[in-house]
RNA sequence: GCCGGCGUAGCUCAGUCGGUAGAGCAACGGUUUCGUAAACCGUAGGUCGGGGGUUCGAUUCCCUUCGCCGGCUCCA
């Protein structure tokens, strides 16, 4: 019998009978690897551990530690879902399951919706097919005889799929009843699944198109221990709790009015006061780097918008025009026609460049109905806005000055995770974008240039480019993990020769400028709701809406509360002096539970040693502090936006 | 926009197999004057999201509309 070598990672090598397969390998290596084994990766190919070796290959064990590992165990689990319904449920028809990020999901084609019962049911089913340990079965078909297979199964989405994707010769999976076009691998056994939960069902549409059959998806996650599976679910849990929407209420930030409509946002007192926080600093910050603040008008004729190019390639995001006298006006979806306006008012010198014009300016988009998300997603946001005009060879210094403001943002309300994407464009299709080859080169060149410069990793995303320029996208990663994408730094090719910019050169001759749009909070309303999500509401002192509260011990003890409470205001610290009628545990909770840095309790023993006894939101009783001591210290939190204190 | 779920007091929620509703917290009044996460007593508060229909009678059943939630799609 012919015999193969295989090479294992470490580099050694052992000779097996051709046709042995990988799990044999894994137990002539031991008994242990053979049980922890999910699959396998044969001459870097991705197999299951049924695989038959049938020439010298390099091999490679997957298992839990693996970074394939859950991916795999994951997919495995939504067949296994999959397996179950089919086996309740007859008259659903599996579309696609992959594995996500955070689990996995299948969709299915049913008359009748899923009930939150029906989970139940099913995870009880899951469970019943791990304890039959069920194997997943490879299976090939060739692509005539597949299709007759599963149109006789009534499994139209499967033949619509396998018409479109398979090989001539197919691989298919069996998990019990269920029976998948699928390109594997598979973990061995359904017996190998530890923990499993299936967690909402939801609607979707074949193949992401709205206009086709429409789906339910079932979402469901899996691990590989049940404590990792709690570990999940209680994060599930956390951030629920930091849901921005319900900190919202509950802080008194913001709220969103029926009377108003959708997707509108209402900045309560709190919320404002943070609001004024972030825009008085992202202000200073502007000027400091030679920006110019403008503004411009929120509705504006729609012919400017035709010749930006809005109305052929952004409609469906804008508010339908208003009639105004014998015109119509768009209320503006984005600042940029507004400020190359202010360029153009007059000619312009390339001494004036780069001409850096912000605005923390307030658009309106049409959002469809279903997605408006608390202060995610709405139909009303104020961006914080700036478009650079430069020359080509001024692009460089501009984009790493962006980058840098940007990092400034991070650091400064206490972001010390992010990711960075570089969009550019596909290059097989220079048909799709505006601009000549040589600009897209240049301006992709220098985005690349400078973050390279600038030691930043980054993710190279070809393809992703929007038609009118490269762009950069920084997304935050928040105190739980979760990335969301707020800066962006955008070049811009087509916009300066729609309006005809120009700028005379040292040669005398008019040139057309290079324009770069760039937002690093992104809008003022979701940068607020990740900040809530972030800090769960516990805001550092600097944008704590009130920063103290004075907390007298009993009605005896008001007047001196007062002159301390008048001290601190005095010295611009945002206090308040809450002398309701309550006990002082009470008043505690209550300022806990309102996420107040600073309780400041004021009775006899303070009022005889000109101070209060300071209680941290974090950390608890934090002892005596002679006023003199306490309110410098404050100030000097607040005045350098400490994140940490 | 689409699929599914849901709208009862300011908030969180109970309830009505059709006979027009209840709790806790919050609010308000009083008693209490208190030392680091909830004092006590009382009062008030709802056209049960809006409109239409069925019915002697609708918060409950039906239709429709608005909104919210989870997704799809899209996105700052």
């Amino acid at each position: 019998m012919p015999s193969v070598r295989v090479t294992f990672p470490d580099g050694a090598t052992k000779e097996f009978p051709q046709g042995t397969t990988a799990l044999e390998v894994a137990k002539s290596v031991g008994p242990r690897l053979a049980a922890d084994a999910l699959a396998a990766k044969v001459d870097g190919r991705l197999v299951d551990l049924s695989h038959r070796i049938q020439s010298d290959a390099p091999i490679q064990f997957v298992t839990p530690s693996s970074p394939e590992g859950l991916e795999i165990y994951r997919h495995s689990s939504a067949h296994l879902l999959a397996a179950a319904v089919l086996e309740l449920f007859p008259d659903a028809h599996p579309g696609v399951g992959p594995p996500t990020e955070t689990g996995f999901y299948y969709d299915f084609y049913r008359e009748k919706p899923f009930t939150e019962d029906d989970l139940a049911k099913l995870e009880a089913k899951m469970q019943e097919l791990v304890k039959a340990d069920l194997p997943y079965e490879r299976v090939y078909y060739n692509k005539e005889e597949g299709i007759k297979l599963f149109e006789k199964m009534g499994e139209f989405l499967k033949c619509e799929l396998i018409q479109e994707k398979a090989d001539p010769v197919f691989s298919a999976y069996r998990t019990g009843k269920f029976l998948d076009f699928c390109r594997g691998p598979h973990i061995p056994s359904t017996g190998r699944i530890k923990a499993v939960k299936l967690l909402s069902v939801a609607g979707a549409h074949w193949k992401g198109d709205e206009h086709s059959h429409p789906l339910q998806r079932i979402y469901g996650t899996a691990f590989f221990s049940k404590k990792d599976l709690d570990d999940f679910l209680n994060q599930i849990e956390e951030a629920k709790k930091r849901d921005h929407r319900r900190l919202g209420t509950e802080l008194d930030l913001f709220s969103i009015q029926d009377d108003a409509g959708p997707g509108l946002i209402f900045w309560h007192p709190k919320g404002g006061i943070i609001r004024t926080e972030i825009e008085d600093w992202l202000r200073a910050e502007l000027v400091k780097r030679g920006y110019a603040m403008v503004y411009t008008p929120h509705a504006m004729r729609l012919h400017l918008w035709e010749i930006s190019g809005h109305t052929d390639f952004y409609r469906e995001n804008m508010f339908g025009p208003m009639p105004v006298e014998n015109d119509r006006y768009q209320l503006k979806p984005m600042n940029c026609p507004g400020h190359i306006l202010i360029y153009k008012s007059r000619r312009r010198s390339y001494r004036e460049l780069p001409m850096r014009l912000a605005e923390l300016g307030t658009v309106y988009r049409y959002e469809r109905s279903g997605v408006m998300h608390g202060l995610m997603r709405v139909r009303g946001f104020t961006q914080d806005d700036a478009h650079i005009f430069c020359m080509p060879e001024q692009l460089e210094a501009e984009v790493e000055s962006c980058v840098e403001f940007a990092f400034e943002v991070l650091k400064t309300f206490g972001f010390d995770r992010y990711e960075v994407e570089l969009s550019a464009r596909d290059p097989n299709h220079a048909e799709h974008y505006a601009g000549t080859v040589e600009d897209w080169e240049r301006a992709e060149g220098a985005l690349i240039e400078t973050l390279k410069r600038m030691k930043v990793p980054y993710k190279y995303m070809p393809g992703e480019a929007v038609f009118y320029g490269p762009k950069i996208d920084i997304k935050l990663v928040d105190a739980i993990g979760r990335p969301w994408q707020l800066t962006t730094v955008q070049f811009d090719f087509n916009l300066p020769r729609r309006f005809g910019l120009e700028y005379v050169a040292a040669d005398g001759h008019a040139h057309t400028p290079v324009m770069v749009h760039r937002a690093l909070l992104g809008s003022v309303e979701r940068f607020f709701g990740v900040l809530i999500e972030h800090y769960a509401g516990a805001f550092p002192v600097w944008l704590a809406p009130v920063q103290a509260v004075v907390l007298p011990i009993s009605e005896k003890h008001l007047t001196y509360a007062r002159q301390v409470s008048d001290k601190l205001r005095e010295g611009g610290i945002r206090v308040e002096l809450d002398d309701r009628n309550e006990k002082l545990n009470a008043r505690i909770r209550d300022a806990q539970l309102q996420k107040v840095p600073l309780m400041l309790v004021a009775g006899d023993r303070e009022i005889e040693r000109r101070g209060v006894s300071v209680r941290r939101r974090d950390t608890g009783d934090a002892g005596f502090q002679p006023l003199d001591a306490f309110i410098p210290w404050l100030r000097e939190l607040i005045d350098t936006r400490a994140v940490k204190w």
